[in-house]
DNA sequence: AATGACCCCAACCGCTATCCT
DNA sequence: AAGGATAGCGGTTGGGGTCAT
């Protein structure tokens, strides 16, 4: 199931992302948000398109997705939009959060599809051999096949009782109680659960507070036998001239975001600093609320919304 | 145990929509 | 208004995993 890495025409990584990548786009984009995934490998060291990057933190990386198997509600969910939507499956999946459009496409295409044609088919069958009008539907609830008799013409998505399940689900929808579905407060767990704790994260945050520590010292340079280069021989093109040797060499490693301020405000919109700023006096450390005061004229952290977020972010400096 | 067919899904490709200058 | 850049979408592919023979 997983690529082959290769190198297209212009020295870009294609295929399978290695770890050391995912360590990469994730500390970047947690940091500095996706504001333009065209320049963000520059600024990642990710020897990846933009494209590419996006997918894979769309897919697969970005927090609050869900892994593993569909729900019998889920299922229910996604046969009865696909009814109504047909493939737009960026739509359906806006309506099943955690879930990619992908993933559901994915999921259609190897499992929902099938069951629905061979459920047609016995429908077929059965209208064929009995007279009474009668209509076969998926069961979200396991995978078989419901048959009801109804003497209306009426739909029977909604007329047949197999979708309980998505009424209900409909109904909590509707009413914003759609219990792990719905994004509340406890969708920034990642900043403090599993997410930031993944040994990807962790150990560039380490990695980073090491370096601070003594700057200058040559064995708080990267082993790059320790770490692997996407593309060992790729010249990044990133601002170094006031870099130590050894911040030039983190540097490279994880691009120019790693010597720059952390800045959680601009979570999932805007960096922080421009390529060509001067970054080498800012603090490794998160810095302070009159920091960002200074920077961008308010504090992000003021609110009650994200206080105890910088918070819990300034713990994994300590 | 070997092998081939099929399954699953991450990732890619090409196209369109939207934004920006 | 035009054209380029970027984001997003849906279809398709490729290869490891699984299962049947």
């Amino acid at each position: 199931m997983v690529r082959t890495p290769s190198c297209d025409k212009s020295g870009l990584r294609k295929g399978t992302w290695t770890p050391e990548e995912d360590r990469k786009l994730i500390a970047y984009v947690t940091r500095y948000g996706s504001w333009n995934w065209r320049q963000l490998p520059k600024f990642a060291g990710l020897a990846r398109c933009g494209k590419s990057c996006r997918l894979r933190w769309m897919n697969y990386l970005r927090p609050n997705l869900k892994r593993g198997n569909f729900t019998q509600e889920e299922e229910a969910c996604i046969i009865k939009l696909h009814s109504k939507l047909g493939n737009r499956w960026s739509a359906i999946a806006a309506e099943l959060p955690g879930r990619t459009d992908n993933e559901i496409k994915n999921h259609w295409h190897t499992t929902l599809k099938k069951r629905f044609q061979t459920n047609e088919e016995e429908s077929e069958t059965a209208t064929k051999s009995k007279p009474k009008e009668t209509t076969h539907q998926i069961s979200a609830e396991s995978n078989t096949t419901t048959t009801t008799t109804t003497t209306s013409p009426l739909s029977p998505l909604s007329s047949s009782s197999e979708f309980s399940s998505i009424t209900s689900w409909d109904q909590s929808h509707n009413n914003n109680n759609k219990n792990n579905m719905v994004l509340e407060d406890d969708d920034f767990a990642f900043l403090d659960g599993s997410f930031w704790t993944e040994p990807y994260l962790a150990e560039i945050l380490h990695e980073q507070e090491t370096v601070v520590t003594v700057p200058s010292s040559t064995s708080n340079v990267f082993d790059p036998c320790e770490i692997s280069v996407a593309n060992e021989n790729e010249e990044l093109e990133l601002s170094s001239n006031n870099s130590t040797s050894s911040l030039f060499d983190l540097e490279k490693e994880f691009g120019s975001f790693l010597i720059e301020p952390t800045m959680m405000e601009s979570f999932w919109t805007q960096p922080c600093v421009s390529e060509s700023d001067d970054v080498s006096h800012i603090p490794f450390m998160p810095p302070s609320s009159e920091y960002f005061t200074t920077l961008c004229g308010s504090d992000p952290w003021s609110t009650p919304s994200t206080t105890h977020l910088y918070d819990q972010h300034l713990s994994l400096f300590h």
